[in-house]
DNA sequence: GATGAATGAGTTTTCATTCAT
DNA sequence: GATGAATGAAAACTCATTCAT
């Protein structure tokens, strides 16, 4: 029943964004009478805070997935493995990631989208460690940077579709990350 | 009375974000009735978006004088000086901004904010064309990775607040931009 | 339109008690849409309050009329015309007394109808006073009882139509208050 | 099961009201499931029918044994101690009592509370009748004022709580009653 | 043009009652 | 008998929109 109600909202939000979610279009969505609603959720923005709860930990976990792949095999260009981990996450929620970024701020804080950050700040961090003597530890504006271009950059690309082969965006991601972080980049 | 409208909506857009607005606290707020709002926008959601698409236009005015300074002016290290242009005016429209990202998705679409990001594509393919000899026009790309890199992460360090200092943050958004952009890394 | 709401809550009140009040209700009744209500009342608790006190204001109007009638004019008997005035005051108003007695606690104290009783506890002191030399000032429990056994008896009397004819009600009431409030019987 | 239920709902009649009463939180407060409630009661009114007249019962009882006490044991003022007696069962179950008058109307009449009416009518015609050679048989309008004076003014002055000193109030309704009912009275 | 009273569909939430288990 | 999940009508209240003045 909660998982009815919680796909029903998730339905709707996608399709309408939050104003296109009441309780009663959710009840109608979940075939379900707008009084059972109550007998799960305290109130309207418990629903919506649980549906994009979920939301996020389906995108969490196939992040660390990709992530722990990519990290557990060695192999050539790690940032490149890492670039198209985090692309066909987002890719394959497209919509999840559309209503995140759009509904989000409207849910007032959400400590979940933080925590998603934060692994791959964590993430990058000891990646970079890796690959540079300890570093990023001594450089954590360098990390967050990355890790906004990476988020942002491949949100963008995701849901604004502009004219750029996928080759190519993963390419130049990779270079732009690879260069700003490989410190011994010399300016021309 | 046009203007006295969208002023009284950009600021409770302002204060309360866009469930704060409702026509008769336009109306109250305005010192009109409510009827009157009726003789000059259709509904509620026309007089929101031209409410946005002013604000845009301030912001983008703003980006405008401060590019055709830096790009006028001769000087050293035009892309640091370029990274502060945006940074300043985003701080100065810092609650402007936010209501744009968080509340903008919810009028669809919006051509508008894609002007702005247009023109800063120009620009950017303009200057990069003057240093690189015309290689931007064969890399979009790279063009757009750059400005989405410059105006997102700037965008994030301005609403989010992370912990880094305002003059490491500009140093290490142009050595990001520098880097990225400057072809001594061989394309592909 | 004020008016045309209470009279429709005074009217639902009356019929069918607090409980059958509701603001579609009212609205119905009031042959008025229900949002037009709230541009006269902040909330429905507040329509209730205005319409108790408007019955009150009428009682209490009948009842100023009918002392000063009594009080004005020299005359035989004046307790008895002051049980008379009371009785027929209520009885006019029975309907009324009626929803105010069952429905007023729940108003949570309503200051308006102490301020009935004290209108009548002052005009008993005063009757009292000139009857008995300005005793009544020092005895104020004397005051409370006879003003309470006047209310509250007639009001028993008017809602529970106890076997009792009218005049003899009359008679004996009078006769209570007078033998209780003539101090021929030695004060503690 | 029954008593469960209905000290439950005695419970919370006491402490919210009538509206703080809900068959979800009788059944909560009984540690009964919803629907069991409905094999014992038809409705939810039944319920706070069942309660009222449980509480009725109780309060009528120990009047009932105060009044053989005052009766049965002869001695000075006989009408003082039962104004003693009243006030003492009416004190003692305050709150019971403003449930009572408050919340009575709504169930729609309630022949008990008549019950408690008529026996303290009985109770106080057989009194009179030793006193004063059996008139009261033929004063049935003295005799119910002399009831109503002494009920409605003793709950009046234990719900309302004016500043009146509890040894004057009873002295004051006990003068109040035998004087109205001694028929010697002589009028100044 | 300007007004603002009036509208009524829509919102979230509650709760007495039912019924399959 | 007992349960408690499910129901759905109804509650109070909001607000974009209209229209007579």
């Amino acid at each position: 029943m909660v998982d009815r109600i919680l796909d029903a909202a998730a339905r709707l939000l996608d399709v309408s964004g939050y104003d296109g979610v009441s309780t009663h279009r959710i009840a109608a969505e979940a075939g379900v009478s707008p009084g059972s609603i109550y007998q799960y959720f305290p109130n309207k923005d418990a629903i919506v805070a649980a549906t994009v709860e979920r939301m996020i930990e389906r995108i969490a976990a196939q992040l660390a997935e990709a992530f722990d792949t990519v990290t557990g095999t060695g192999g050539a260009d790690p940032v490149r493995r890492i670039v198209t981990a985090v692309l066909d996450a987002t890719e394959r929620n497209r919509e999840l990631v559309r209503v995140l970024v759009e509904q989000m701020p409207r849910l007032g804080g959400s400590a979940e989208i933080r925590t998603i950050e934060q692994r791959a700040t964590d993430l990058a961090s000891g990646y970079l460690a890796g690959v540079t003597n300890g570093i990023p530890m001594r450089r954590p504006a360098m990390v967050w940077l990355a890790v906004q271009a990476l988020e942002q950059i491949t949100i963008r690309y995701v849901l604004d579709e502009p004219a750029i082969d996928r080759e190519e965006f993963v390419a130049e991601l990779s270079r732009l990350i690879t260069t700003f972080t490989t410190l011994s980049v010399v300016p021309r």
